[in-house]
DNA sequence: CGCCGAGTTGAACTGAATCAAGAAACGTGG
DNA sequence: CCACGTTTCTTGATTCAGTTCAACTCGGCG
């Protein structure tokens, strides 16, 4: 039942217009992260593009200098890396979601991540460099990207002291508090890896949990 | 013999005039960080004041909002909150580092964090609204805020792979590596926890590397 | 000198990993 | 639309790294 309304969005998906996943985009980035002088805001436009995936498609390759940020309009994708030749799941984005390959995106190195889709996505796309241009240029640009950042500092904290001192399956209740929705729209392998746990684990948790 | 260097450089921390810690803390910043024009170094150093501690005192409270952040001239200080009563050490300073109740200092909640100095420390202070208004007003100081904050999420990035992924004993050694000379500065017990294992579990690893 | 907290050592326990099979779900081509 | 192969998920048995609890040692300090 949750498929079929997914479903649903994923054929309107297509009807998006490149405009609209621009400008409401960057009305959402507002909206959180700070206001935007007009100038800036037409400045910031001609720097998106709009990219579109089907489903479970690698759209960044580990050892690549990515320097893509992805905010999600529609859809969700992960980041993740390989450990002893296992995807590690590091990452979630869904919509209004930010998604890049982090290291590489920020310090222009090849990357350790790769990042694929999982649901069907649309998404807005800036560059690193254009990023870079744009925080020289205008001053309440450069604010809104310290505010992202600082947002993505605090929530990884937050994972941290998570990791460390939650059992699994407390990890995967918060997972649960914090994306409701999340086992209808990513595969349960993702999860465990995300969670640091094992597939097995997670599915001994998810029974007892049932019950 | 490591106790008597650190010893002088105890004594000698009372020679630094305030005028040194600030400008010395304003030239590491540039350094690492990005230059600032001439005017926006004059602001800055007008915001920053200079705190001396002694050994072991907590400088913020939990519960407190503690928008002071510190960039250490001299000593070590450590955050850490309470797990069921248990100090968890959650982030050391030495020289050149910055270390700030890192949620209250960004969004002025009641910190869950204390920070308590380890060694008799000096550090250069600034406070959040001081930053927010020096931010505001230079961009290039927002531009080197920026890339602090970029810093500070990149590392705590690494930390979530090594905690997620590595054994006791290798993060350990991990530790070691980037700061050789911890173990002779900070408690074992502070070590334990910043690694999320027991005293006994880093004891036993201790002694398996001595032999 | 004796106390006290930090660190070490030992023994028993446990949560989660690993290894190994089986069951479901998925999608691809006939 | 069904059959078959592949991948994902579940279930069970065993193992192991690290915790817990408890006792003991050591070095510094009043």
């Amino acid at each position: 039942m949750q498929k079929q309304d997914s479903d649903i969005n994923l054929t309107a998906c297509h009807d998006i217009s490149d405009d609209e996943v621009v400008l409401s985009g960057i009305e959402v980035l507002q909206r959180h992260y700070g206001r935007l002088s007009d100038v800036c805001v037409k400045d910031l436009a001609q720097c998106i593009s709009v990219a579109r995936f089907g489903k479970s498609e690698v759209i960044i390759e580990m050892g690549a200098v990515a320097d893509d940020l992805f905010f999600l309009r529609q859809g969700s994708a992960r980041a993740y890396y390989l450990k002893d030749g296992r995807e590690i799941t590091d990452w979630f984005a869904f919509e209004h979601d930010f998604i890049c390959a982090i290291n590489s995106f920020y310090t222009q190195n090849p990357s350790p991540h790769y990042i694929a889709s999982i649901e069907p996505m649309v998404a807005g796309v800036i560059h690193a460099p254009d990023m870079q241009m744009l925080c020289r240029k205008h001053h309440d640009f450069e604010h809104l990207c310290r505010n992202i950042t600082t947002d993505t500092m605090l929530r990884l904290q937050q994972r941290i002291v998570a990791l460390q001192f939650e059992s699994a399956q407390q990890k995967y209740e918060n997972l649960l508090v914090k994306y409701p929705e999340i086992t209808n729209r990513v595969a349960v392998g993702h999860i465990a890896s995300y969670l640091g746990i094992t597939n097995e684990t997670l599915s001994r948790i998810r029974h007892k949990r049932a019950s």
